[in-house]
DNA sequence: ACAAGGATCAGATTTCCTTC
DNA sequence: GAAGGAAATCTGATCCTTGT
């Protein structure tokens, strides 16, 4: 495997492990755990074994373990503990730093095993419920505090996205839709993210509904086409960091395309959390997170 | 504005000691 | 040995100064 060399800052580990950068340099301190390298002006600069090693410590912590116990371990004994307790119960946490460590090295085996591990005793949504979407969320922060960049968004987001490809594509062969009502999922223009509509149109040819997605950056005219062919459409939408303003967008869907009838729209993603929901027509739903759309089919 | 690191503090936990 | 309490230690946070 071919590793990326990589530097991060105390700042960085701390997103990325959850530990304070603070109680960090105290372990150093106190326990010897890590021992960066400094800059000239002594600053500390860590390599991502520094970070593989503290994502163990962390784990072990989360899990009771006190970080004077943890300290007395050699690396060995630390990697042997933490799948010990990985061979026995929650592989979640295990498999959040797994991910991390695959997206920072872009390491597409590790990404493999790790999800390949996960599938054993979960089915495809499980691993995407219980995993992908806490990693996704926890993407979003790193990518906030620019500790991640595009790059290694874009890498680990598209192989989760593959993943779904393939279990769609599965599904759409036993999961023929069961009511005439028609889902209709599409991103605002100049909106890029789609793994969140993505998931969605899963879900829905999961739950055998009617879903055609007609990917990112649509111009809302074009939905007419849509609207002559079918009588009950359900429009979903998804906004994650489009540029567009969202109420602008709601006027311009109830100009352009409720023309003749107040068409059901369900709004997605981060950016709604911005956006007061009070003036929303009664025909536009926001959805804070999947379940409680899976809840209302 | 951020990083480093020293001093100190409170709360939790562990260890030690006495008594039964 | 079990129980209970005092003492010691651990742990992480806050406050502070210094330096880049």
């Amino acid at each position: 495997m071919e590793l990326i060399k990589q530097n991060f800052s105390i700042k960085d580990l701390e997103n990325l492990t959850g530990i304070k950068a603070h109680t960090i340099r105290i372990w150093e301190k106190r326990y010897n755990i890590l021992n960066p390298d400094r800059t000239a002006t002594n600053i500390r600069t860590y390599d991502s074994s520094n970070l593989q090693k503290l994502l163990n410590i962390s784990f072990l912590n989360e899990h009771g373990y006190k970080i004077s116990r943890i300290s007395k371990l050699n690396d060995e004994e630390i990697n042997k503990m933490v799948k010990n307790i990985n061979a026995k119960a929650s592989n979640e946490n295990r498999a959040l730093n797994a991910l991390k460590l695959s997206m920072i090295n872009f390491d597409e085996e590790l990404f493999n095993t790790t999800y390949e591990g996960l599938r054993k005793d979960k089915s495809f949504r499980e691993v995407f419920h219980q995993v992908f979407l806490p990693f996704l969320g926890n993407i979003g922060m790193l990518w906030q505090t620019y500790t991640i960049k595009p790059i290694h968004e874009h890498f680990i987001v598209d192989l989760i996205k593959q993943k779904i490809y393939l279990h769609l594509a599965e599904i759409k062969k036993t999961n023929k839709p069961t009511r005439d009502r028609l889902y209709v999922l599409f991103l605002p223009e100049n909106e890029i993210h789609d793994i969140g509509i993505i998931y969605l149109y899963y879900e829905l040819i999961y739950n055998h509904r009617n879903a055609i997605y007609l990917g990112p950056s649509l111009p809302l005219s074009d939905l007419s086409y849509l609207m002559e062919r079918h009588e009950d459409i359900c429009f979903l939408s998804y906004f994650t960091t489009s540029p567009v303003n969202i109420n602008t967008f709601i006027k311009e869907f109830e100009k352009q395309v409720c023309r003749k009838k107040n068409y059901e729209l369900l709004l997605f993603g981060q950016k709604l959390k911005e956006v007061d929901t009070q003036n929303f027509p009664p025909f536009i739903k926001k959805f804070d997170n999947l379940n409680q759309f899976l809840l209302s089919l």
